[in-house]
DNA sequence: CAGTAAATCAACAATGTTGTTGATATGCTT
DNA sequence: AAGCATATCAACAACATTGTTGATTTACTG
């Protein structure tokens, strides 16, 4: 699955200058990469190091086993999105509700370039006991939550369950396209298809389209009597 | 990530009796219970060989590489679904629009029974080139696809995106609901959360619930402009 | 400028894994 | 019943990986 990247380039057997925090980037980082080449089950502590230009022995100093490696990684990965996607906006209670469409985009734009990286985050977050930790889904569900909650949105929404459907959905259709494509071309068709089917679906089942006049409304609303919003 | 189930238990070192097919199966059938428990990344070929009772030797004989009997398992479990889903019911061109309803509450029943199972299988299938030789994929996508052009449907679904989005959460809802919960009252709710979302977008942005009286049906549509259903 | 805590590294031991190969037993065919 | 193809197995070789430990260097502190 060699993706084009050649990681084989390592020339540096002096020994590295003291510094706890670089080092622990650079264990993160060469992490990040090697996770989004191979995924998860092909990441092993010495690829990393090697590529991280640390001895292998440090990378255990910072992270005591390979499970908590990855864990780090994902959280980290987590924060990159987070930033990403919502910028330098904090995950501040008070926060104005953000544009979806922006957000949705943005992580698109995310998924699209990063797939494997994307997916083992997602997974990594989605196996976890709390997600809630993770910058990212933290940020994310808070911003949802609130739209749901809006006039802007149908009654009786599940957030959570709608949350994690679009998360699947944004970060997992990547990896279907990128196996069923060869050129750039049709991965940027696929990418507008999945664009289009998940907007046809918030007009007809989330969004209120008469609150989205730019986009043609055609939808009628009557409360559910779901009690759920959470 | 041991599940309550102990698969240590091996004492036959006799040799087996000469049964190619058997052993197969064998083989397979041990690889889908490992991969159920472990996921993917875990699956080695000692373990399924000692599992399955077969010499490793053995199953590199009837699996050439550790690769192609994770594909084979794949499809072995794809035939799994497609029985536990459609039953006998053939993949003929010509055959019945199925219940939808019934197809999705199968395969929830399945997912929910082997989540890691199901996620493996998805994933397999998501990132092979031709997800089609997948007897499952191609049926549930034929049959949606019925559903998508038939007068039940609302216009302009893309029929391959839709799938797609409903076999990911489908399948993968479930491993969130399994790290979220401890009891399986608690797994049951999230199940049934899980469907009432589903259904209720489903309702406004897929079916026509003036076609499905038995549910409260207050939607309207006018027909799309999209060109698109495959 | 000592002295010290700790960050980095090299080497070790213990496993586990993958493929391969040549022996052995087994069922089928004639 | 003899012969043969092959399904099954045991043993081997080559690695890779995981943790661990003790030495070495580096920055900081008084």
């Amino acid at each position: 699955m060699l993706d084009g990247v050649d990681f084989t380039t390592n020339k540096k057997p002096r020994r590295r200058k003291r510094d706890p925090d670089g080092t622990r980037s650079a264990i993160l980082e060469a992490a990040g990469k090697l996770l989004a080449r191979d995924g998860p089950e092909g990441l092993s502590v010495s690829q990393v190091a090697q590529l991280a230009g640390v001895n292998r022995g440090t990378a255990y100093q910072h992270f005591p086993t390979r499970e908590q490696l990855l864990e780090a990684t994902a959280a980290w990965v987590g924060e990159k999105l987070r930033l990403a996607v919502f910028g330098g906006q904090m995950a501040d209670p008070a926060a104005a509700l953000g544009d979806p469409k922006m957000v949705a985009e943005q992580m698109t734009a995310f998924a699209m370039e990063n797939p494997e990286l994307g997916r083992v985050w997602l997974f990594e977050v989605l196996s976890s006991s709390r997600p809630d930790n993770d910058p990212f889904w933290h940020q994310y569900w808070t911003q949802f939550e609130k739209f749901a909650k809006s006039d802007m949105a149908q009654p009786g929404i599940d957030a959570e369950v709608h949350s994690v459907l679009m998360l699947l959905g944004t970060f997992l259709w990547p990896v279907f396209a990128r196996s069923q494509t060869r050129t750039a071309k049709d991965r940027q068709e696929l990418a507008q298809r999945f664009s289009n089917e998940i907007l046809r679906w918030s007009l007809y089942g989330t969004m209120r389209p008469e609150k989205y006049p730019e986009l043609d409304a055609r939808v009628k609303k009557a409360a559910g009597t779901s009690k759920r919003s959470r």
